[in-house]
RNA sequence: GGGGCUGUGGCGGAAUGGUAGACGCUGCGGACUUAAAAUCCGUUGACCUUUGGUCGUGGGGGUUCAAGUCCCCCCAGCCCCA
């Protein structure tokens, strides 16, 4: 009798025997290899999305891999659990951003638990809670006693109106993302980590990162952005000032015709400040955002100082302008402006009415300098001694004979920036410093972490609601004992994300973040998966983290995560109805006249296939396809067809199919299972040949399995369980060793499938007359003897196009190639009286008769 | 503007330089059924009049006995940086 597999009933009891059984709770073991298997710990937005359970599904089928492989395997999981989106929800809806946080958690954590995801929840953090950052905060006054923590002026976006600093990404056309207000650019005192620090050995580093994809590593080089030129410094004429430029293009002097400096360079007021609308342009320019693509995109806009910088080379005085395209804290915050060979420059010149004078000769004839900037490698021209070399070697000639002169010096600068952590914030890590009159900035002592978040805080009024929270503010100074003020900062929440990998490690330490022994059995993660929008900021601080730590005595590695893969986004098909409404996909439907709503009939039309977002409506919610499926389902499906690298279109007939694919082997084998031989059952000595050719298919099926996991190449690893269980379920049982040969295959594809379907599994597991778990069982071993066939079917070719297929002994000679390939009828037809030239014979591949 | 990735049937995608389209989805035909669902079997790149043949991996060139794969140029889409 055919039995229906019960999803609900079978997923719950399975992941109630792992947790009975702690399957996936693990302690330090020097007797395995160990495996650190890291997922990206979620914001717990309150619902879990499929991006997060394509996300957590690789990381579960690379950690079960590895367990059947005999690893101790770390699979860990975690909350990022700080930052703004819960004070917004505070805002809007009135709740406590811990309180908001901590409810989201739990649901979504239910949510994680009905995936049936083999972490160890007994290592769960979440960063909000005191006992998470209290060793955030040591970690702080390590750095800053080591010098890596420090304070700075600098420039940050301000809303007027939300009295509040923006990040880059909350400024939106030059406006507050909230409030609309433009933005202001203000200077503020804020916290730094200084990353610029090892902005050299994380460049190299990256070298050494061989299991990262290369995209990523590309990315990391560019961001820190490593540049060589040189610095050099000329008297301003008609004062007592120099001007210090740097350059990337020192070959270029010969065609300088201004110089500049930034709006906020302290020569820039000394200079001009009292010269007519200068203070207009200083407005100007700061109306211009912080980041690099705004300024990059605002016009070229100069103020000219009056006073003049004679060129070195040609004696020339060249104007001392004040441009808006220069950065303060780029070089030296003064460049000299070479139009011919550089487009800020030559934009700016025609702007002004500069000269643009050419001294690099393209390759490929000269185009009109007036029009177009060359900035390719070419000979220099109009250079006098320089003429005649190729850019690169004038470069050095030009440092050399500047340096010669003492006038300037080679130097390396990197585009990478210091790390700004604070944030005028609520819902983050206190800074843990104290602000006296009398003593400067002082260290919260040790026994006094962790700073903690007052709970009782509003909203009613716009800013920070640390910096007027009434008592929490107010201390002693740990030094002097007089009354001083906490640091109302808190930091940036990439902190928190920044040594999550360790504090999994120990997470219940309350006198460290984490102990020595403890990373140094499980670190460095051997594999992390995430998302490949965090390729830059998060991978990098973390990179920088481990530095730091480990300059302040903690036992961690260089690198923290030896191997990295970038999951691609899940994308679906967006809708739209005639009123121009996005719609849910669940609330639409197919019909004889096309897609229609659900709800009111009225017809809705299919738009582009994009990454799931809530403003397009085209998401779907992990919880309704775990009711309709269950957890294998969606697990089966996300892994199925796509490469994990690549985009994912979530379609309704994929996740059918699979969940067809779990009933189809449910049904089959607990057809078939009663007519095997018991589990156990000697090999016998002869098989018959079609059991010895499925069990050929059958280890190939385990060695394959195995590579392609290996390889993250999850939908070819789907592909030959499919192709694997096609050919059991169609295998035909004759004699005993059909049967031996059956059980042997149905046993293996058990275990094959286990990493992506682990509830399926286990019950097929135990339907086969196991009393173990599958969880605990190791990765069948592969009969090396069978890998091979006997036999090899091949393609015939005449010159290069295929005529017949032969079938040939896997032993067979070249001789033997020849002489069946010669006989085949469509290899003769194509001949057709044709000389045969040559023979190309590549036995088991391929036979190319060339003829002519 | 710079850097990178991708381009293969109706669709998602396979293919150490060696039988292009594995595996799956969809469609079509059939079986079972009073009927439907489920399931099972067959079929499903295009074109040609068939036994059979021709064409076919974004476009154009090249290397090779042999190119989806390697090289050069171009086009389109996406991503990152600007």
């Amino acid at each position: 009798m055919t039995q229906r597999y019960n999803i609900k009933e079978t997923e719950k009891k399975w992941r109630d025997v792992w947790t009975q059984r702690k399957c996936f709770e693990v302690t330090e073991d020097t007797s395995k290899p160990k495996s650190y298997i890291l997922s990206m710990l979620p914001y717990p937005s309150g619902r879990i999305h499929v991006g997060h359970v394509r996300n957590y599904t690789l990381a579960d089928v690379v950690a079960r891999y590895k367990k059947a492989k005999g690893f101790n395997v770390l699979n860990p999981m975690g909350w990022d659990a700080l930052g703004l989106p819960a004070e917004n929800a505070a805002m809007e809806r009135g709740t406590h951003p811990k309180d908001w946080t901590y409810e989201n958690i739990a649901q979504m954590k239910a949510q994680l638990l009905s995936l049936g995801f083999a972490i160890d929840w007994s290592r769960e953090v979440a960063t909000c809670d005191p006992s998470y950052y209290k060793h955030e905060q040591k970690m702080f006054i390590d750095f800053y006693n080591k010098g890596l923590a420090y304070q700075k002026e600098s420039v940050v976006n301000w809303d007027p109106v939300e009295d509040t600093v923006l990040a880059n990404e909350q400024v939106v056309d030059g406006k507050g993302w909230r409030s609309g207000a433009p933005v202001e650019r203000r200077k503020m005192y804020q916290w730094f980590f200084k990353i610029t620090e090892y902005a050299d050995d994380l460049l190299q580093a990256i070298d050494g990162l061989d299991r990262w994809p290369d995209k990523v590593r590309t990315m990391q080089a560019n961001w820190i952005g490593k540049s060589t030129g040189m610095n050099a410094s000329f008297p301003i004429n008609g004062t007592d000032d120099k001007l210090d430029i740097y350059t990337t293009r020192p070959d270029t002097f010969y065609g300088a015709s201004f110089f500049a400096m930034a709006a906020d360079h302290p020569l820039a007021k000394k200079l001009a400040g009292d010269k007519d609308g200068f203070d207009d342009f200083i407005a100007a320019c700061q109306s211009v955002g912080t980041s690099e693509e705004a300024i990059e995109k605002a016009e070229k806009l100069g103020f000219n100082t009056g006073y003049t910088v004679t060129n070195p080379f040609t004696g020339e005085e060249l104007p001392l302008f004040i441009a808006n395209f220069i950065l303060m804290d780029y070089g030296t915050g003064a460049i000299f402006g070479c139009p011919a060979h550089d487009a800020r420059d030559h934009e700016f010149a025609h702007k002004y009415g500069l000269k643009i004078i050419q001294v690099v000769e393209s390759p490929e004839g000269t185009p009109d300098i007036q029009d177009e900037p060359y900035i390719g490698p070419g000979k220099i021209m109009n250079s006098e001694n320089f003429n005649g070399m190729q850019v690169e070697d004038a470069k050095i000639a030009v440092i050399k004979a500047l340096g010669a002169k003492g006038i300037g010096k080679g130097a390396t600068v990197f585009r990478l920036r210091d790390w700004g952590i604070s944030r005028q914030r609520y819902w983050g890590c206190p800074v843990p410093m104290i602000h006296c009159k009398d003593c400067g900035i002082v260290p919260v002592p040790e026994k006094d972490l962790p700073v903690e978040l007052p709970y009782d805080i509003n909203y009613d009024t716009p800013g920070n609601p640390l910096d007027r929270h009434p008592t929490w503010k107010n201390v002693d100074c740990p030094q002097c004992g007089k009354a001083a003020q906490r640091e109302t900062d808190t930091c940036d929440t990439f902190f928190e994300s920044s040594w999550y990998f360790l504090r999994y490690l120990d997470p219940k330490n309350e006198i460290s973040g984490f102990a020595n022994e403890k990373s140094n059995y499980w670190m460095p993660v051997d594999q992390y998966i995430g998302g490949v929008e965090h390729a830059v900021l998060h991978l990098l601080y973390s990179r920088f983290f481990t530095r730091a730590l480990k300059d302040c005595g903690y036992e961690v590695p260089q690198e923290p995560f030896s191997g990295l893969f970038t999951q691609g986004m899940v994308t679906h098909a967006t809708y739209r109805d005639s009123d121009g409404n996005w719609c849910f996909p669940a609330d639409v439907t197919q019909n004889d006249k096309g897609w229609v709503r659900r709800d009111n009939g009225k017809a809705v039309e299919q738009g582009a296939i994009t990454k799931m977002s809530k403003s397009k409506k085209n998401v779907v919610d992990p919880e309704d396809i775990l009711k309709t499926y269950g957890a294998d389902a969606a697990r089966l499906f996300i892994l199925s067809d796509s490469p994990p690298e690549r985009d994912l279109e979530w379609t309704e007939g994929g996740i059918e199919g699979a969940w067809r694919f779990i009933n189809k082997l449910y049904r089959n084998i607990s057809d078939i299972k009663d007519d095997l031989p018991k589990s156990g059952t000697g090999k016998p000595e002869v098989f018959s040949d079609t059991a010895a050719k499925i069990r050929s298919l059958i280890h190939q099926s385990i060695k394959g399995v195995a590579d392609d996991i290996e390889a993250f190449h999850m939908n070819k690893a789907v592909a030959r369980i499919r192709e694997l269980s096609n050919a059991l379920i169609a295998f035909k049982l004759y004699d005993d060793s059909d049967k031996w040969a059956l059980r042997e295959g149905l046993e293996a594809l058990t275990c094959l499938i286990n990493p992506m379907m682990p509830h399926l599994a286990e019950e097929l597991w135990e339907q086969l007359g196991h009393s173990t778990i599958l969880a605990d069982t190791p990765w069948p071993e592969v009969d090396e003897s069978l890998l091979a066939n006997d036999t090899v079917t091949i393609g015939v070719q005449v010159n290069g196009k295929v005529r017949a297929t032969i079938t040939m002994a896997a032993d067979a000679s070249k001789d033997d190639y020849e002489k069946i390939a010669l006989e085949q009828d469509g290899v003769l037809k194509a001949l057709d009286g044709k000389s045969v030239k040559k023979m190309i014979i590549v036995p088991g591949r391929i036979v190319n008769v060339v003829a002519g």
